[in-house]
DNA sequence: CGCTGGATTTAGAATTATTCCAAATCTTGA
DNA sequence: TCAAGATTTGGAATAATTCTAAATCCAGCG
């Protein structure tokens, strides 16, 4: 049973589309598939060539375009983390990232509950929302330096 | 008195570039200049542009150029609060960014003074620094939004 | 049902931001 | 002084994204 399938799944994506004046599409319903069905960080590259093998007369104008109109629609996010492609995260919880500076690979992080604002906002700004980036090495990349270290 | 002429102002900036295994040059002194005499946060275009003011045969490879190694050595921070063109920061105290949706302008946040870890990393992750965002409405932007409510 | 206008998709062109390249120029230090 | 290596420069190349215009789709209407 594909869950994205089932036309229970789907109400909130064709209702959240309808709201942001967008209509219901396959190719919008497969890209956002696509996405949520792996929790990683993926650019629109990447999300072109999974959505091909499901879909394969996609093209990448179209893949453009859709995750365009879901992240207006706030069912994925847009992350600036790093310079170079953007990249898209499918889950709509708060949460910061980790960005490995080695591999880059993008990982999603807890936030510590109820810290309030990071930051002093002199008067005058008015903020929609925060966003908090770690960047150093993942354990993988950790792990190898390590390695090196200790064979040099 | 232009202050980065004086010679001991120049001291922490060869002895940066030249622990960074750079050579102290014309162009990149002049770049720093102009990126110091100024707290915003111009993209390499801009920074370009300024320069190209006082030194008119400077090219944009150049900029590019100086900006990497300037970023290396630790005397700018390169800041990607948002997508498209990277921009620069010349103040190198801890601080945060707060990038206004509607003009694209980025200012300089204090950071509540030591509150701790921003995320909480799981096992492995080794953190190098954090860079803290806030998106939303200027002080200019803002009231100009409060206007147009009025009025419509 | 068949039409029609507007939304969407598509391929490719255009644009933007950055990096690469190779030749000219400028140090540094034997 | 001179050679090797670093730096600068303009232009070409590349990467990421947006734009364009034609084809297709589809909801609502007669
Ligand atoms: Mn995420
Ligand atoms: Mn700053
Ligand atoms: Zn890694
Ligand atoms: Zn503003």
């Amino acid at each position: 049973m594909r869950s994205a399938s089932r036309k229970q799944d789907q109400e909130p994506l064709t209702q959240r589309l309808t709201d942001g004046g967008f209509r219901f599409t396959p190719q919008r319903e497969h890209v956002y598939t696509v996405l949520t069905e792996r929790r990683d960080h993926p650019t629109a590259e990447e999300v072109f060539i999974r959505a091909k093998k499901g879909m394969p007369e996609i093209s990448l104008a179209t893949v453009y375009n859709c995750l365009d109109a879901l992240v207006k629609c706030g069912l994925v996010k847009q992350v600036a983390v790093q310079r170079g492609a953007a990249r898209f995260c499918p889950n709509m919880e708060e949460h910061g990232h980790f960005y490995c500076d080695v591999c880059g690979s993008v990982f999603d992080m807890e936030l510590p509950a109820g810290q309030g604002a990071p930051v002093t906002m002199p008067k005058g700004f008015t903020v929609d929302h925060y966003e908090i980036a770690a960047h150093g090495f993942c354990p993988d990349c950790g792990a190898r330096k390590k390695n090196v270290e200790t064979i040099s």
